[in-house]
RNA sequence: CGGGCUGUGGCGCAGUUUGGUCAGCGCACCUGCUUUGGGAGCAGGGGGUCGCCGGUUCAAAUCCGGCCAGCCCGACCA
């Protein structure tokens, strides 16, 4: 393993630890303008790899891409009066343009709900145009307060859906298809992070919105993330802006209305959900190196036996780069491949050429292990498979371990202090709440006593998980 | 925007109390040789108007004033 000293240790100082994580697996870098920042390319190969694999559950959802204006009027923002109150404090507004003042300033959007649904509004004109089901995926600009790489920035990437439906019920059962089938199953089969999934209180509910649905996973740190959300929109975007049809009787009627989206942030939750001491740590499912094979003498045949070995790995679907650079040292590169969290290290030397063999090291194993050549890719493929299942099973144990079953305020703030606190919510109340705001502790969902999804917020008997967040 | 801390080569820091002999260290980088099974060694080398502006002084990284930026803790949030 790595020397110390190579990351500040997790325990010691966690934010200097995830700082030491961004330079050290070369994840991103601050941009010249605050908040902004500069994700270089191992960074984006892990959101890529992100993009790919939630698109992919996007489209099988129904959905379909699209594409909206970066520039969104100043007027559309002020249609919606909880949506403008929500988000003007953070927008970023052009006023000039080709050297002349604006007769209109327009936002770089927030969001896109005004814009989006200002189209709606002419593609719906029917009861057969419903469900009316877009994503796109696009930046976005917030002018956040305290900016963190990838947590909180400026200017963050992230997709974005939008849906008209035909009835209340529909729309939230789509908001909820959403949650589940898109986000939970991701983030827990491929992220192999854990989620909570409920419902935000009034407190914490998207601006503009009837009910907030979130997902929150827990960081090594004990915080709470929010990692994605599915918002049920109701009727007001499609009363602001007149989205109307002729349903089958020849009423009008209006359109109900969802919005979601997950961003860049999971990158961010992605380095703390998982990594340690020695560095970042990728599951195999997302790692965009599944499998590195490194040279380790510079000795005849060795070199082109990686490559081939490389060459197999690939055509068995495993995503596998050779680490060839003979002239930096053995430990170094290993180090480096560890701090970038490549899930197996195939490692071919001399000795290992003589028995026609390699040794495979998992990221989060002690052991090294042998196999032969030839058999080496299925080797790889079944240790990449208890990788990922090893690395979900982790985070579920610590999440476990660090969450516990309350009843009082007093206790929920002693256990936020490490953790999350679930605790009914009748004994909490939006007046509990505001107690524990003051300490920035927040109730991060409210779900059912055994985790599942409620009907909706109001429904009875739900409990309120809560926690410090980022 | 409130509270605390900090600004010195790419990164991390020492030097500031007591102004001068102060542009220094470690890592990184470049060249050469030897190395390479867990961040290699030796030799040589390049790079900083000490955050910015102004003031005090014969003399400022160091003292004074103002400004700016960053980090951590809050309010906000994907």
């Amino acid at each position: 393993m790595a020397k110390r000293g190579v990351l500040t240790p997790q325990h010691e100082d966690f934010p200097r630890w995830y700082q030491d994580i961004l330079n050290k697996a070369e994840l991103a870098d601050n941009g010249p303008v605050r908040g902004t920042m500069v994700i270089r390319p191992y960074g984006y190969a892990l959101w890529e790899r992100m993009q790919a694999e939630v698109d992919q559950r996007i489209k099988a959802a129904g959905a379909d891409n699209a594409y909206f204006p970066l520039f969104i009027p100043e007027s559309y923002l002020n249609r919606e009066s909880d949506h403008v109150e929500g988000f003007s404090p953070e927008l970023a507004v052009v006023t000039q343009g080709g050297g002349r003042e604006l007769a209109e300033p327009v936002v770089v959007r927030p969001t896109s709900e005004t814009i989006i649904n200002a189209y709606f509004s002419k593609w719906v004109q029917s009861h057969r145009d419903l469900p009316l089901l877009i994503n796109q995926w696009a930046n976005v600009v917030r002018w956040e307060m305290r900016p963190r790489i990838f947590l909180r920035t400026t200017e963050f990437l992230w997709q974005e859906g939008h849906t008209a439906h035909a009835t209340r019920q529909e729309a939230r059962d789509y908001a909820a298809q959403i949650l589940h089938d898109v986000y939970q199953d991701f983030m827990e089969s491929v992220l192999a992070i854990p989620v909570l999934i409920g419902y935000k209180t009034e407190a914490e509910r998207f601006p503009g919105a009837i009910n907030s649905m979130c997902l929150e996973g827990m960081m090594r740190d004990g915080k709470a993330l929010q990692m994605g959300t599915s918002h049920e929109l109701g009727q007001s975007f499609a009363a602001m802006f007149d989205i109307t049809y002729l349903d089958p009787e020849g009423n009008q009627a209006q359109v109900w209305q969802t919005s979601w989206g997950v961003s860049s942030r999971m990158v961010g939750g992605l380095i703390m959900a998982h990594g340690d001491d020695h560095g970042l740590v990728v599951p195999p499912r997302l790692a965009p190196v599944q499998a590195v094979v490194i040279a380790v003498r510079d000795a005849d045949g060795v070199v082109d036996a990686c490559h081939r070995l490389a060459d197999a790995l690939a055509a068995d679907g495993i995503r596998a780069r050779v680490d060839d650079r003979m002239g930096t040292g053995f430990g170094r590169r290993a180090t480096d491949w560890e701090l970038k969290g490549v899930p197996v290290r195939v490692e071919i030397g001399p000795r290992d050429l003589e028995q026609d063999q390699a040794t495979l090291v998992s990221r989060i194993g002690e052991d090294k292990q042998i196999a032969s050549l030839s058999e080496a890719p299925k080797s790889v493929g079944s240790l990449l498979d208890v990788i990922q299942q090893r690395i979900f099973n982790d985070a579920a144990a610590w999440r476990e371990t660090h969450t516990a079953e309350v009843a009082t305020i007093a206790e929920v703030m002693e256990a936020a202090a490490t953790g999350f606190a679930r605790i009914p919510w009748g004994k909490l109340g939006p007046e509990g709440e505001a107690v524990l705001a003051e300490d920035a502790v927040t109730v991060r969902c409210l779900q059912r006593a055994d985790g599942s999804l409620p009907e909706s917020g109001d429904e009875l008997d739900l409990v309120a998980v809560c926690g410090r967040s980022y």
